[in-house]
DNA sequence: TTATAACCGAACACATTGTTCCGAAACAAG
DNA sequence: CTTGTTTCGGAACAATGTGTTCGGTTATAA
């Protein structure tokens, strides 16, 4: 019974134990892919009691997700760097995942078992909602589609995230970042700009 | 030791017995999502003796792929019935999965697994490859990016259908396909046009 | 020092996978 | 209809993984 306990431990040994465990998640993780890491494995490899892991966390996944929080802060902090730029967490992004090419490919590739991506999903989610009402002319109303609109960019840049991770693209970190933007920024300007008050889009 | 045998056996036996376990897949899925079926779920609803599972089939995943080679086809020949229009793929396709709306989402959504969307993503990887290519200016060379390209876009496009087969999105498939057409088409306009030969995108 | 909380690790019940074996049944061909 | 071949059934098996329980040990905080 774990979950996600948000604060440390003030005993010694929680923190030592939980340490292990994480570590050692990432260990394999880039030794095997996070899919064919079993629990067994984690203790083995953290030197932790198979009673003692399953008091801290309740599965591998929550191992996982327990390693996943920082990445939410650099996503929301980014826009604030380049203000008035649509999407501007891309390119730090890109650049970020470069330095930690190996653990990144291993967690959003294929062998990854989706579980990251769909978090990371989420995440970006939130992000871009933020950017595009921001960059809504004040004053108006957000489009009705304007949770396909999100869908759609992020699912874009996921997808050229992962391919990257991937190795299945070879590009560097600046021209991920114009091709995303170069897909998806026009479309969007367009429409963001089209709808000022509950007027549907105007095609041709 | 299975594979994919292509072609129907002449023992009406062995259609038989395959056919009763792929129904009894579809039938699982639509009750439990891909991923909790397990292989006794699978020859205990399709009265199938285990050894005979695994006379026809190496997987689970081996039964699932088994079935799913028809939604090529879909894809290439929605470009010919109208010519000249980008993606044209995309309103069919919208179209097509609401009929078959539950085992679609049991299949694309969050609980199906990912293998499907990665197969789907395959598929429509080639496809929008050839409509792009058929999209430049006649004589032109195709950009670097293309590939970069072609993920953006396979990428948006399976997002919304990943969301909407789950239900996190309400949307009629002419609206899908013109969030996703409002987003993407633009960009990749800017994008063919502007490369002619290796010289750089002329903006404004 | 002492009470408490965490740890170890073996043992357990349970589920799933993939293989093997052989008698019974269904099949296609003649 | 007979015959030789193929498939089926299903039990039994080894292997692996999961999550729980329990009693004894040890580190920690106060």
């Amino acid at each position: 019974m774990s979950g996600s306990p948000r604060r440390e431990s003030s005993d010694r040994r929680v923190r030592r134990t939980r340490r292990a465990v994480q570590q050692a998640l990432t260990e394999l993780i880039l030794e095997k892919g996070y899919e064919t890491v079993t629990v067994t494995d984690l203790i083995n490899r953290a030197n932790v009691g198979r009673s003692t892991f399953y008091a801290h966390f309740t599965d591998k996944q929550d191992v996982l997700f327990s390693n996943l929080d920082e990445l939410s802060d650099l996503l929301h902090l980014a826009p604030a760097s380049r203000p008035g730029v649509l999407f501007a967490f891309s390119l730090p992004m890109f650049e970020h995942l470069q330095e930690q090419r190996r653990l990144v490919r291993a967690l959003l590739g294929r062998r990854g078992g989706g579980v990251v991506m769909a978090r990371g999903e989420q995440i970006m989610a939130a992000v871009v909602r933020d950017e595009l009402l921001a960059g809504l002319p004040s004053g108006s109303t957000p489009p009705a589609s304007l949770d396909l609109m999100i869908t759609c960019v992020v699912g874009a840049f996921m997808a050229l995230l992962r391919k990257w991770a991937d190795g299945e693209l070879t590009a560097t970190p600046a021209e991920m970042d114009a091709a995303f933007r170069a897909v998806v920024t026009p479309g969007v300007e367009e429409a963001l700009a089209a709808s000022p008050r509950g007027r549907g889009p105007a095609p041709g």
